[in-house]
DNA sequence: ATAGACAACGTACCTTGGTACGGCCTATAT
DNA sequence: ATATAGGCCGTACCAAGGTACGTTGTCTAT
């Protein structure tokens, strides 16, 4: 019995797949302890942390890539740069948000019309087939 | 000089990718039509109206086995089917605007924090760091 | 008739965020 | 001492919607 968790165990305390641990390692994205000749690793709890430093970005619609760069800012001593990338991330979700409205309001249209059609001609299908 | 368009100039007409014309083949989401015995098949007009179909359904959020579906309904007889479609996906879309309008949300909130934090604590590093 | 452009086809590759697998090695409990 | 669980590593695979490439075949203008 050593200091820190096996993969397997930090793993299940922070609620992913071991596989996703390996992957974030491959990526950066988490510390990776050194592999004592021939063993197995010991994690250290600041990797959990890190683990859901990863989770909680992804909540707020980072990508991985992102994520690493904000984990390189960690130190907490560059607002602005942080601050930049958060700003992106903001004005795309923005634009996101307004196109996937918009895609809503013209399906809902269409299904309101398609609720008061008669049979035989599809206010949808017309949608699609036509320009306009 | 024969009827029909080739696969280059349909692409062109239509606005998309040759291989997204075989794409959209394989799929079985165009008519493909016969090859001539070691030829070079012609696409009539028809092909390019169902590429229009299956653009402006992607624009409205549809994938392209949704597309199929459409596909399949579009003698327009089944009002109800097509409509269930397009009920689904716009619930999916709610959805999805719904959980992009909460990132949106947190994010700008953070971002404001940041805007007026004290130099060197990151008020968006911070949130990433810790619970709650 | 021959060059050059284009078509056909099969297959591999791209992105993103992982998941799964197989072969081998190690750690731990009994 | 040995069983067995679990770690390590490389690689392949998944969704989705295409894009790219190489080879071979064909079409068309000159």
């Amino acid at each position: 019995m050593q200091d820190g968790l096996t993969i397997g165990r930090l793993a299940k305390a922070a609620g992913v797949n071991v596989e996703t641990i390996r992957y974030y390692q491959r990526r950066g994205l988490i510390a990776e302890p050194h592999k004592p000749l021939g063993g197995h690793r010991r994690y250290p709890q600041v990797v959990m942390e890190q683990i859901a430093f990863v989770r909680r970005a992804q909540q707020l619609g980072f990508s991985l890539a992102e994520v690493k760069s904000l984990m390189d800012l960690s130190d907490g001593r560059d607002l602005k740069a942080t601050r930049i990338i958060a700003e992106k991330k903001h004005a795309n979700l923005e634009l996101h948000i307004a196109q996937l409205s918009q895609m809503r309001r013209r399906l809902k249209s269409l299904i309101d019309k398609s609720r008061k059609a008669v049979k035989g001609r599809c206010p949808i299908i017309e949608a699609l087939s036509t320009d306009s």
